[in-house]
DNA sequence: CAAATTCATGCATAAAAACGCAAAAAGCTG
DNA sequence: CAGCTTTTTGCGTTTTTATGCATGAATTTG
């Protein structure tokens, strides 16, 4: 890896998560602190980025209290995408979805990695494209605008052709009873294609949203081959998941 | 090898994966890395990429962000984008391709426009997005990443299928015996089925790419019903370019 | 305050770049 | 075509750059 594009990679990491620490840093790129600690000298000598102890900050971190909501979350989606991005290996293809804990998935995937991602998920395009490594496919159609996915029969037609390795879905809504549900028919459309295309698939979600309901159908336990949350795996919440045979991550 | 030759492979090589390393670069064309060094050197003079430490970055790796330079283009950018934008009406079909100019006319589009957007490129899908009321279009396929564009048979495949009332084009280079030009050969591929399928085609350029010759033909200027720059349409550097039946806004 | 991180500094080393030079290849000219 | 110039290329040598390691200082943390 170039000095360049490590800096670059830094950088980008410091504006998508508001900081960065050294130690992960050069266990992601691996090199050795000297190296990173040099690298972040010289981006904030250039005024690119708050070095700090263990660390630095993005230029852009002063109104952070009013999002102390947003950053629990976030911690728990990250966790989450973690664990999924540790499912993925080298040379895979992987079809994803939207929505926000994709994108945390997006964004925690190590420069390293080399496989091909496909997703309808304009934002997360964008950020698959970023990686040094990565080949982005984009399926076209029509853009929902609230969901900021393509949707739409040409869509769903494409998805049909192809044959990933793992697929992840964002879930909003599973229950032991009804499955996976969700309340975009569009939208449902087209994670039913990709559960039907992908060879494995993987549902994230947070703990919050287990045993909720919501009206429309994407599919059944039987379709889930693994459960991603931030719990422990021994949770009592997903017990009765881990009993319909669904892995728990 | 020839010498050019040389280059034009270097110059493939970066514009496919971003970065280049002298060291394999100098492995498959089989000549010193003085040579390779050299080569470097000389495209890096040329503008045409960005020399590094142990190999070389394409320009999309902008690292570097001057942005005293770049205001200044976004200025005159922005004048183009108006002009442009005014021959956007409701109702319309409007196909684009990428590039910082027709992101800048995304980004000037009237909140109140009515319209259907189709693109390629990932950027400026997501800035049309952001209009409440236009109806987006992605066209699908792998993205080329120092473009950030999707390329390819598919996306050319697609952009045959639909019949646009106009077409905006950022353009590289525009000459009066060569028409317009460009350097990347993919993009060239889709720009010239996205001139086929549109009943009117509108180049986009900064005055400075006038009379300039890139590698790769595009088209001729017969093919070019608008020309938009951001001089006064009776400045003697269109005069040529309005004498061979172009419109000049 | 004591232990554990993290940092700064100097130094060593390997890799890459710059430089000068000479041979080879290509181009030009009368 | 012979002789000249120019361009291109490869090879040492020297310089610069990038990176890791060791040591001691500074800092965080419990």
């Amino acid at each position: 890896m170039l000095k360049k594009e490590r800096q670059a990679y830094i950088l980008h990491q410091v504006h998508l998560h508001n900081k960065v620490l050294s130690s992960s840093l050069c266990d992601e790129v691996n090199v050795s602190e000297d190296t990173i600690r040099r690298d972040l000298q010289e981006l904030a000598d250039e005024g690119k980025l708050i070095k700090v102890h263990g660390g630095a900050l993005s230029h852009s971190f002063n109104l952070t209290s009013s999002q102390s909501q947003n950053v629990y979350l976030q911690n728990k989606k990250q966790v989450i995408a973690r664990k999924a991005a540790s499912l993925i290996t080298n040379g895979m293809f992987v079809l994803t979805s939207g929505g926000t804990t994709i994108m945390e998935l997006a964004r925690s995937l190590s420069p390293q990695l080399k496989a091909t991602f496909i997703s309808g998920s304009i934002p997360v395009v964008l950020e698959y494209m970023h990686h040094p490594n990565i080949e982005v496919i984009v399926i076209g159609d029509k853009v929902s605008k609230n969901s900021k996915i393509t949707i739409g029969s040409e869509a769903i037609a494409k998805i049909k052709q192809i044959k990933p390795d793992i697929c992840f879905l964002g879930t909003n809504a599973l229950d032991v009873e009804h499955g996976v549900t969700d309340n975009d028919w569009e939208v449902v459309q087209l994670k039913k294609a990709m559960i039907e295309a992908s060879k494995k698939v993987a549902f994230l979600m947070i703990s919050e949203k287990i045993n909720s309901v919501q009206p429309i159908k994407v599919c059944g336990l039987n379709k889930i081959d693994i459960l991603i949350t931030e719990l422990e795996t021994d949770d009592p919440k997903l017990k009765p998941y881990a009993k319909a045979g669904i892995k728990i991550l």
